[in-house]
DNA sequence: TATTGTTATACTCTATAACTATA
DNA sequence: TATAGTTATAGAGTATAACAATA
């Protein structure tokens, strides 16, 4: 499946890793978008919607790490379908804020129960390895 | 950054990977594929075709796990930009295969050696942590 | 009839550049 | 002048459906 052809003299773990990591881009996330009936960067944007509070769209502009135009476009959509509200920020009129609707916020529970369940290679994983790994990962995302 | 408030019962450290590949997918590939000069479907495709043999077009399909017309288009594309050839099967006349260009193995040889570059979270973890975390993911992914 | 790959079409995401409105 | 967001545009990836060539 994964030919994974790459030798890092680095760290040959890092491969493994990597083959995760690609399926889990090519095969998983797009098949969760498609079970909540979204695109994957409108997705991407609904998780990182705070519920319970406004986001500037300069927010998600970092956030999503690309252009601002590319924002603008997905929170259409997004506003298009229901699940978002664009509102103007009173401190400052040239900033909008983003708002979750009910059906937004329903939508974003689902996608983040999906998203939250390990998928099958991690799932398999004894307790004591899963423990493990995520000690590790703590240590190498510094939490 | 990542507001990860993805809470899974399951496994509360599968969080913390998930967190990884966002980070990965949305940051370090496109960076690595800006720097190779292809889309990333691009060099997905290029990462999959063996410097050494024909690859037949059906086994990218399945590989890239998308729509065969798309890989009509990918291919079309890696052939414009002379990184690939495309034959037909001498056995099956139906069957159209791959081939790599020199400029195409040059290509790929460039693209495996950044991919191969830890991410600066895990090339900062100790010798003994790497070990363990190589341990744990062939255990994952059965290797 | 079934399979391999292509074409036509439509939607989405992406970046760049030029623009509007505020500050 | 600088910043937040928009629009216009163009290239790329994605899926569906209809199609040609071959088996």
């Amino acid at each position: 499946m994964s030919n994974s052809a790459v030798k890092s003299r680095a760290f040959e773990g890092w491969e493994l890793l990597l083959d995760l990591v690609l399926l889990l881009e090519r095969s998983r996330l797009p098949a969760i978008a498609a079970e909540v009936g979204l695109p994957e960067a409108q997705c991407h944007t609904l998780r990182l919607l705070d519920p319970d509070h406004e986001t500037p769209m300069r927010r998600l502009v970092e956030c999503l790490s690309c252009d601002a135009s590319n924002v603008t476009g997905i929170v259409d959509r997004l506003e298009a379908r229901g699940l978002i509200e664009r509102r103007v920020a009173t401190a400052d009129r040239r900033v909008k804020v983003i708002a979750l609707t009910d059906a937004g916020r329903a939508t974003r529970r689902r996608l983040l129960e999906r998203l939250g369940e390990p998928p099958e290679p991690i799932a398999r994983l004894s307790a004591a390895d899963r423990k493990t790994l995520c000690a590790i990962l703590r240590r190498a995302l510094r939490r």
